[in-house]
DNA sequence: GAGGGTTCTCAACGCGATGTCGAAAATAGG
DNA sequence: CCTATTTTCGACATCGCGTTGAGAACCCTC
C-alpha cells in the first residue's frame, strides 16, 4: 500500500502534503467535493495526478485529514458555555456565534463530508469520533444542570444530539441561503430555542 | 436526447418504467445509492443496461421520480396535527409516529437524496418544493398559535425549519442506530422537545 | 563529490461506470 | 402480411480512479 507519507524531518514532501491539503480546502470551498477530481487537486498542488497517491490513498482520505484539522480548531468554540454554570445565555450565544463564523467559511464541504451518503471508513471514523465527543461534552453539561435542579425532561444524550443537530442544520441552512437571515436575530432565536429545548424556559423571556 | 419515455397508451414500456422504479426502491433500501450501478438496476428490472436510457436520463432522474412518489404518500403524515388546535400533544405524537414508520423503511435513501452534496437539477427541484411546502405548512400552524395567544418567541419560519430539521435528524439517527432507542420513549421525548421548542412548556409536564 | 539509501515524481496501464449510436427485434394497426 | 412505431441491445467512446515500475531528486556519510 502506498500513502505512507513522509516520516523523517520536515522535508520537501511535507510541503507537498500541506499544499495538497490547502489546495483541497480551497477547491472544496468553491465546488462540491464529488466534482473536484484528483487530477485538478494534484495540479493545484503542483504535482501530477499519480503523484497524489504518494501522499494520500484517496480523495476521502484528504477529506478526513481536512476534517481532523478543522474540527481540531473548532473544539473550543462551545467550551465557554460547556464549562459555564446556570443557563448563561451569553456564553451560549457567543459559542454559537463562533461556530457560525466557521460554518460561513467551511460549512459547505464540512456538511458534505459529515452528511455524505456513503463515506469511506476514514471519514466514518472522524465523524463518529466528533459526534461522540460533542455529544458527551453536551451531555455532561446537561447532566450537571439536572443535578443542579434545573428541569430536564429527556435523556441527556438525546437532548445533546438534538442540540448539536439543530445547530448544524440551522447553520447549514444559513450557508445555503445566506440572505435569508439576519445574524443577530438568528443567534438570538437559536440561543433561546436551545435553552427552551433543554430547560423549557428562558430567563427574562416571556415564556410561561 | 433520449429518455423521452413512452407517450402513447399504457403499452409494454410503462410496465418497464414501473419495474425500474420498483427495482430502484428495493435496491436503494439495501445499499448506498452511489453503489447501485445502472447496470444492476436495469438487470433487476429485466433489461440490458443500455435499455435503461430509453426510460430515464440518469440515476438521478430515477431518484427524483422516486422521491416524488414517496413524498406524495407522506404528505398526510403530519396533517392531523397541523390542522389541530391548541398544543394537542396526542396529534403531534401520532404524526411523528407515522413519520418515523416511513423513515424506518425509506429513510436511508431519502436522506441520501435530500442531503446529497451536489444533486442534479431534478432532485434539486423536488427538494426545494418539498422543503418549501413543509416549512410553510408548519409556519402556518405556528402563526395560528401565535395569534391564539400562545407564546412563540422566534420567527415562525425559523421555528418551522428547526422542527422539521430536528425531526429529520433524530429519525436519521434512529435509522443509523436502530437499537439505540426505544420507540415509545423516543416519540415522547421528541414530542415534548418540539412543544418545548415551540411554546416553552409542555402541558402536564414539570417545566416551570 | 562519489556512492547508496530514501524520498519523491510521473507516464503508462487496466479497470469499472457512464452515456451514445445505430441496427435489429418486438409490437400494434391497417 | 406489410409498415410504422416502440422497445431492446451490442459496440463504442469517454472519464475518473488506483497501481506499477522505472527513474529523478534529495540527503546523508565517507
Amino acid at each position: 500500500m502506498p500513502a505512507t507519507g513522509s516520516r523523517r524531518g520536515p522535508t520537501k514532501g511535507d510541503q507537498r502534503e500541506r499544499a495538497l491539503l490547502d489546495a483541497a480546502r480551497a477547491l472544496f470551498r468553491k465546488r462540491p467535493i464529488s466534482q473536484v477530481t484528483i487530477d485538478e487537486l494534484a495540479n493545484a498542488a503542483g504535482i501530477a495526478r499519480s503523484g497524489f497517491y504518494f501522499y494520500f490513498e484517496s480523495k476521502q482520505a484528504v477529506l478526513a485529514a481536512l476534517c481532523d484539522q478543522v474540527l481540531g480548531e473548532s473544539d473550543r468554540e462551545m467550551a465557554e458555555w460547556l464549562a459555564s454554570d446556570g443557563l448563561d445565555r451569553g456564553a451560549l450565544r457567543r459559542g454559537l456565534a463562533r461556530s457560525l463564523a466557521r460554518w460561513r467559511v467551511d460549512g459547505g464541504w464540512l456538511r458534505e463530508a459529515f452528511v455524505a451518503p456513503d463515506p469511506g471508513p476514514e471519514i466514518l471514523e472522524v465523524r463518529e469520533r466528533v459526534v461522540a465527543d460533542g455529544c458527551s461534552a453536551f451531555s455532561q453539561r446537561i447532566e450537571r444542570d439536572a443535578r443542579a435542579g434545573r428541569t430536564v425532561s429527556a435523556p441527556p444524550e438525546l437532548l445533546a444530539s438534538m442540540v448539536i443537530n439543530l445547530r448544524s442544520m440551522v447553520f447549514a441552512d444559513v450557508f445555503a441561503r445566506p440572505d435569508a437571515y439576519v445574524e443577530d436575530e438568528l443567534l438570538d432565536a437559536l440561543s433561546d430555542a436551545i435553552l427552551r429545548l433543554l430547560y423549557g424556559v428562558v430567563p427574562g423571556s416571556d415564556a410561561g
